[in-house]
DNA sequence: GCGACTTTGTTCCTGCGTTCACAAGCGGCT
DNA sequence: AGCCGCTTGTGAACGCAGGAACAAAGTCGC
């Protein structure tokens, strides 16, 4: 993956993101106090996980399927049965036995887990070659992330619409931002410009921000950065497909001499 | 995170012996011929952070450091040092006790575990604003992986130069890819194509595919497919900014219908 | 040349995340 | 109504990755 997680750098980063206590509850206890779900620690790579299972639920309901059991799900969403339904136990136990899931249920209950009963404002910065095609691209609005700023430092940019709405300069983003009510900042600029439109954003109030440019940036710990390094993607590829046609590293090996005939 | 990596999710594997025993073989590493070097087990996110550490040397031997040690590199890469150093172990001890590491070695060995030695080909799929994007993004040819196909289904398109090379009908793939030597394919067409297109780009003998639309690709278990879905990563930004202010998943109660605070 | 300091490489340990397997629960069938 | 089979939810075990601490090793100063 690459698609680093790293709000806090260094550490931690994987800890469980619950808040409340890891809490073995018991199954007596519960009777059902509606307003105050037992909300347990829920580990990032769930979180990640779930994110993807309400793409396929919806997928499904467009398709008119109202239930699906957890091995049909887990086919479809290429994971394994067993933690599938512990990621759904997650955000409660909303299935019913011997028959499945809801899956107009299920997506509401996975939505609320994300918080996205709130629609969270986008603003793009650096209208290049990819700001452009995020400003356009309909996954962000279709999926709650209504982009409703972009930003760019050239001149000749600004007041130009991309995507039905205008390019303001990076200097007027606080208060575009505040007005605005963004939440999510995307970055899409060279890499040098990465960090100070980082701290720009960080000024502006904005906590949290997605990273496309090849740079790791350094943040106040209360802000949340996920990175999108595409090339590193394809790295990572390079490598699974010279491990499996035996293109050994050894064998290219100018320095350490040992020729391995493969 | 989200790209989600599951060729072959990591079955039984062994646990990485010390050093010098060939043969030790966990998920990533196996399907490699035997009779060669140490090369342990890397695991699937060391190799992930090894390409970010490949970013960040670039990055400081242009700035001329010509060494380092592995606190200060931790500290840029934004990881725990101890973490680092593991991970720079798997490429082979290459650094100098008392002093820190070589950047220039580091960037040879790494490349080479990456098996960057040998430049991937990569044909992007499905020309719109994404697709445009990428075709034209710098970061693909600078680090290795240039691009020399671009394929569309769109007559129209057909022939249209795009980043200076003219897109390709789909159906041309299978021939256009062998002659080009194509190892990697980016599929940037809209959810519905994008199985079909899987499909063809395996048939292609394309091996290694990175997916941008949000849909959960099925492939045959040699094939490698990681998957960047942009949606899910504002959703996991969502989740937690919830999280961290006024996490009111629970006010929102699922049974009551009580309005949400917004 | 020798000692001391610095930094690596590794080992051990802890903890999370994944998987297995089973009991509980629900619907359908007779 | 009661039984049977199916599916969920979870307790427990296991494997992997991360973190701390230490020993080897090499360099710099004297």
């Amino acid at each position: 993956m690459t698609v680093q997680h790293h709000g806090r750098y260094g550490a931690d980063a994987v800890r469980p993101v619950g808040d409340l206590r890891p809490c073995v509850e018991s199954a007596v206890t519960r009777a059902i106090p509606a307003a105050r779900e037992p909300v347990r620690a829920v580990p990032e790579a769930a979180v990640a996980r779930l994110a993807v299972y309400l793409r396929v639920l919806t997928l499904m309901i467009e398709q008119g399927v109202t239930t699906i059991s957890s091995e049909e799900f887990a086919a479809a969403a290429g994971v394994n049965s067993a933690k599938l339904r512990k990621d759904l136990s997650y955000v409660g136990s909303h299935g019913t036995r011997g028959v499945g899931y809801d899956t107009a249920r299920l997506v509401e209950h996975i939505e609320r887990l994300l918080g996205l009963a709130r629609h969270h404002s986008v603003a793009v910065v650096g209208i290049g070659n990819l700001g452009h095609a995020l400003a356009n691209y309909p996954g962000f609005p279709d999926r709650g992330f209504p982009v409703t700023a972009l930003f760019d430092i050239d001149e000749d940019l600004i007041g130009i619409p991309v995507g039905g709405l205008p390019v303001d300069h990076i200097d007027s983003m606080p208060a575009v931002c505040l007005e605005r009510g963004v939440t999510i900042g995307v970055i899409c600029t060279p890499p040098a410009a990465a960090q100070p439109v980082c701290d720009l954003l960080v000024t502006s109030g904005i906590r949290c921000i997605l990273n496309f440019a090849p740079v790791v940036l350094q943040v106040p710990g209360d802000v949340e950065v996920r990175r999108v390094d595409l090339a590193v993607e394809l790295q990572i590829l390079s490598f699974h497909e010279s491990r499996r046609c035996g293109n050994d590293e050894a064998a290219a090996d100018p320095v350490g001499g040992i020729a391995v005939s493969r």
